[in-house]
RNA sequence: GCUCGCAUAGCUCAGGAGGUAGAGCACUUCAUUGGUAAUGAAGAGGUCUCCGGUUCGACUCCGGAUGUGAGCACCA
């Protein structure tokens, strides 16, 4: 006898060990059908798990997110399956669940074309039909071993292989289809109703670049035609958004084939650049940060001597004249050290806050480049803060209050944070490292909002938080990152004097809120679909004539509005205002004033925003304090003026 | 950097057994002075990314380079 109590609380008692298959359909036959997988005890299991003791049992369908989740795994069992029927040379290796869908890589003689995946989508869809019972097996590790050998499956053989000897494994089969994975998977292969095979592209075996490189085939799989579509909808959307399309249409900037990874602002891209920049020097003023600016060519052997030369010398661009060796800067921490090292330093001078928006070069792997989001020339929103041990945690936490009161600013409301500890390959001792990744740690625990660890991926000189946003289309968008630093201030000889007047070296922090420029204003284009909100808008307004009659007026609130330190164009040419109302949406510009003969006469100006909103005729007056208004709100107005945090 | 794809007018894209090319928009000119998402007509505009090869002949086929797209790897 055993009881098993259900979600809305309710329990049934069983007289012997019961499978979740059998729970479900004691409750219903809808319910039996609709069954993907079990979750006993808050573990998920197939429907043909056996629980044997009290527990607590839900039926996982594909109203449940856990269930999309079993539902697309096993959608990339469905489609190896298919592959191997089509191409039986073709190898398997893994295939996980990734956000929206799935892949599997095989290994296979060549890569898979669209037609391909035409047929493999086809042959899934009869797989499907058979309705192919999945089943559970356990085997010991070296069975598995001997069974994937002789199936020829050497990917698999490797994997297994690397699992320790005498464990045991589950491995699923479904028809002629076996493979090595830990489930739960679907009770049959009809439970599909809606995928979609994406695309293909290559993905090295273990993600290592120097082995082999598989083909991967993307896919995605959705409870029903209906999500899936919504689905492919989004990635359509996401897609008209894009920067670097955004960027063209709109005029902000180009790329081209002599400066690839660097870019040409054009003069509204450049006005967008140049109100974040003044906005940021705001922000670093106002919060005790000293500007300066530093040189682009710097010896080569200060890249030496602060370490980053072992690490990325051949990421960096070098040019020699007069027989010395210089780096086109990388990274602005080597001469920050530098004006810090200029002077005797007191410890009353500490923290010492040093901010340049500095341009840097680096030779990024030209499959990295994307647009505006990864470029080889950029110019950071850098800081570096010079301080004692003492100070770290308020600094850090300053900084975070910094960098939230921006991020807001700028209509980002859910921020990520997470904490990069200790690489494997560094720089100082690790009492060190405990030190600052405690210190990292500590202010974290001490904003009170949730954090993710992430180790191993921190700076070769010392852990970072990174802050990530989540744009509109859900998008999380790496930008900000505070790093502790023990060493650089060291190996470039910083120091202060102590209250005792001894000697000590400061720590330095790393900090950038934005992170680059470019990037950033790639992350903005997208997330507002290039309708920037005014502050940022390159053109805030355009004043528009419906005749020529009232193209002296037109310039005259042309004028009159730029006085006060609006962004104004007007547009007088020959065209019929829809047709000018037109090309002015689409530019996407916030305020479309038009004047006729009746505005002309009494002073005012007829107002639409882009979205199309009428606002009616107003005093040039009336509309200006509308517009300072708006510009005043910054990205705040589309927040709902709290910072969420973001789901982990 | 790796795998695969792509590169034609300012932009978005057609095109063809291998016989030097076309549309829409934009641009220029003319007419039109029209009240909130496209007025009409005419004109001009191309070394079909670059370098080699095959061929009587290459924008088209082959090889390479460059740039670019998706993904992987990398990201101080």
């Amino acid at each position: 006898m055993l009881t098993v109590t259900l979600p809305d609380g309710s329990t049934r008692d069983y007289e012997q060990p019961v499978s979740i298959a059998e729970i479900a359909h004691s409750i219903g036959p809808g319910l039996a059908r609709a069954a993907l997988a079990g979750r006993v005890d808050d573990r998920l299991v197939d429907t043909s798990h056996v629980v044997e003791a009290d527990a607590s049992v839900a039926i996982v369908t594909e109203r449940d997110n856990d269930g999309v989740e079993v539902l697309r795994h096993s959608c990339a069992h469905l489609m190896a399956q298919a592959v191997q029927r089509l191409f039986p040379e073709a190898q398997v290796t893994i295939g996980p669940v990734i956000e929206g869908g799935f892949f599997y890589d095989f290994a296979y003689s060549r890569p898979f074309t669209p037609e391909d995946l035409e047929a493999i989508e086809k042959t899934m869809a009869e797989i499907v039909k058979e309705d192919l019972t999945v089943e559970r097996k356990m085997l010991d590790r070296d069975e598995a071993v001997r069974l994937f050998r002789e199936m020829g499956e050497d990917y698999k053989v490797e994997i297994i292989e690397s699992i320790p000897a005498g464990e045991t494994l589950s491995f699923y089969r479904q028809g002629e289809f076996m493979d090595l994975c830990r489930g739960p998977h679907v009770p049959s292969t009809g439970k599909f109703k809606a995928f979609k095979l994406t695309s293909v592209a290559g993905a090295y075996w273990r993600g290592d670049s120097n082995r082999e490189m598989l083909q991967r085939i993307y896919g995605t799989a959705w409870p029903n035609a209906k999500e899936l579509r919504l689905h492919l909808r989004r990635i359509e959307e996401a897609e008209k958004r894009d920067h670097r399309k955004l960027g063209k249409n709109l005029g902000l900037f180009h790329f081209q084939e002599e400066a690839p990874g660097m870019v040409f602002w054009h003069p509204k891209g450049w006005t967008v650049y140049q109100v974040i920049q003044s906005y940021m020097k705001k922000v670093q003023d106002e919060n005790g940060y000293l500007e300066i600016n530093t040189p682009q060519l710097v010896d080569f052997s200060l890249w030496e001597k602060s370490g980053h030369a072992a690490k990325f010398s051949e990421e960096m661009f070098t040019v020699e004249s007069d027989n010395r060796q210089y780096a086109i800067k990388p990274m602005n921490c080597p001469c920050h050290v530098q004006v810090f090292n200029q002077g005797l330093k007191s410890y009353r001078d500490l923290p010492m806050r040093l901010a340049e928006f500095g341009s840097c070069h680096r030779y990024e792997p030209s499959g990295s480049m994307h647009g505006l989001m990864r470029v080889r020339n950029f110019v950071q929103d850098d800081g570096h803060i010079f301080c004692t041990e003492e100070q770290i945690q308020s600094e850090v936490a300053d900084f975070m209050q910094l960098l939230f009161k921006v991020y807001r600013d700028f209509g980002f409301n859910e921020v990520l944070l997470r904490l990069s500890t200790r690489p494997e390959k560094r720089v100082g001792a690790d009492a060190l490292w405990d030190q600052a990744e405690d210190a990292l740690r500590q202010a974290l625990n001490a904003t009170g909002l949730d954090w993710e660890l992430v180790p191993g991926e921190g700076a070769f000189y010392g852990p970072k938080i990174e802050y990530s946003l989540r744009d509109c289309m859900g998008r999380l968008q790496q930008c900000g990152t505070m790093q502790v630093d023990f060493f650089t201030a060291e190996r470039l000889g910083a120091q202060y004097v102590a209250e005792d007047n001894s000697r000590r070296i400061p720590v330095m922090l790393h900090r950038a809120a934005l992170g680059s420029f470019e990037r950033f204003i790639g992350v903005l284009i997208e997330h507002y679909g290039g309708a920037l909100p005014t502050w940022l808008a390159p053109v805030q307004s355009v004043v528009m004539n419906i005749t020529d009659n009232q193209a002296e007026y037109c310039r005259k609130v042309e004028e009159s509005l730029k006085n006060k330190g609006f962004r104004v164009t007007s547009d007088l040419r020959n065209e019929k205002i829809g047709f000018k109302i037109r090309e002015h949406t689409i530019q996407k510009t916030p305020y479309l004033l038009v004047a006729g003969d009746r505005e002309a006469k009494s002073g005012t100006v007829s107002v639409r925003k882009r979205g199309g909103d009428d606002l009616g005729t107003m005093t040039l007056d009336a509309f200006c304090g509308h517009l300072s208004a708006d510009v005043a709100e910054y990205g705040r107005a589309s927040s709902d003026g709290a910072l969420r945090q973001t789901e982990t």
